[in-house]
DNA sequence: TTGTAAAAAATACTTTAGTATGGTATTGTG
DNA sequence: CACAATACCATACTAAAGTATTTTTTACAA
């Protein structure tokens, strides 16, 4: 590892530690610098902003995914497979993200234009696992075939985001999981009579 | 009207004529309190922030929502006309309020404890009337009964919300109402087969 | 080895939201 | 009316993100 990447890292530790310890934003890019003996300027060359430090950290969620994906029974069926993937998604954010850094992140995706592509490549996986659950539900007969798969993918990506949203909104007065599970399950089965 | 109530109308007109001009970010509170003769103190008088303008916008929706429905056509089906008032919405959203401030507007919902009980207040006249009409729904025989309808107008409200999210992080790239419209009816009618 | 490009450091600066203060004017109420 | 509360003004201030500049150090490739 060059020394660049180093000093990298240990910006990116430095402030998640002191953003877990203190919350986003009690801590000061000033404050970042000081506990990882850098200079202000040296934080700028690695991160565009204070938040681009978050947008980083959902890398973590593509190892997740991926990590998730390979472990799921084959076997069961596609939609039952689905919600296995959604509760896991779920309680990953809620144990290891949480709700502070899941806030900025949802700040961010609305201000700043370049993070926010950024967000939707990091959703790949997602896009992707889901996708390939649901052509696998198409081919079984699970679902319906008069909607292409990726708009299926998509709506059922903004039902998680937008519970997501508002699990933020309401600082987490709310199981994200099961409000999840519980709404997407609406979308797959319908609320008509 | 008080000579305080005109202070704060004044503001509050002269700080929208400038986020429309300028666009929110760009526009300073110096710049509004220059615009209308005021001191920066007033400004904090009236407002919390520079957000709670946008937020005292939103009450216009109450008004248009309450004046659509007195418009609307009540021997259709609850489906249609909840069909109906979601375009509106909708409409009404992309014509006279814009991206921009929608992006403010959802911004604060994260950030501001206060301000987000106000919004969901304020959504107040969208859920009474997506729960009337869920309801006649409902005794219709249009709609399942095995969901409590404000459990439903949750739903529902989410879905309208996620899309609006979606749409105000991807500036404005597709057609609100369309994919507004397009989704919930994905969630009445289900994806299953 | 040496030249160059990137990284890092130190520090000063700009911008802007929001606060504080201290004094004056307005307004509504007993 | 009197007086208390609120609105208002002017101005200075704080805090923090982000920028700019200059100099030094490091990495790496010809």
């Amino acid at each position: 590892m060059t020394k660049g990447e180093k000093t990298k890292q240990l910006l990116y530790h430095c402030a998640l530690e002191l953003f877990r310890e203190k919350g986003y934003d009690k801590v000061s890019v000033n404050e970042i610098v000081e506990k990882a003996g850098t200079a202000k300027g040296t934080f700028y060359v690695h991160f565009g902003s204070k938040a681009a430090v978050i947008a980083e950290m959902f890398h973590t969620y593509d190892d997740y995914y991926n990590r998730i994906e390979e472990e799921m029974d084959n076997t069961a069926p596609a939609l039952k497979r689905l919600e296995e993937f959604i509760r896991a998604s779920c309680s990953f954010t809620e144990e290891e993200i949480g709700l502070d850094l899941i806030r900025v992140l949802y700040l961010n995706q609305l201000t700043e234009g370049e993070l926010e592509q950024d967000a939707l490549r990091r959703d790949r996986a997602l896009y992707r696992i889901i996708e390939k659950l649901l052509i696998e539900g198409q081919n079984n007969g699970e679902l319906n075939n008069q909607f292409r798969a990726d708009t299926m993918v998509s709506w059922i990506v903004r039902s998680i985001r937008g519970t997501f949203y508002e699990w933020a909104m309401k600082e987490g007065s709310f199981s994200l999981s099961e409000e999840c599970l519980r709404y997407v399950h609406a979308l797959i089965y319908g609320l008509k009579a």
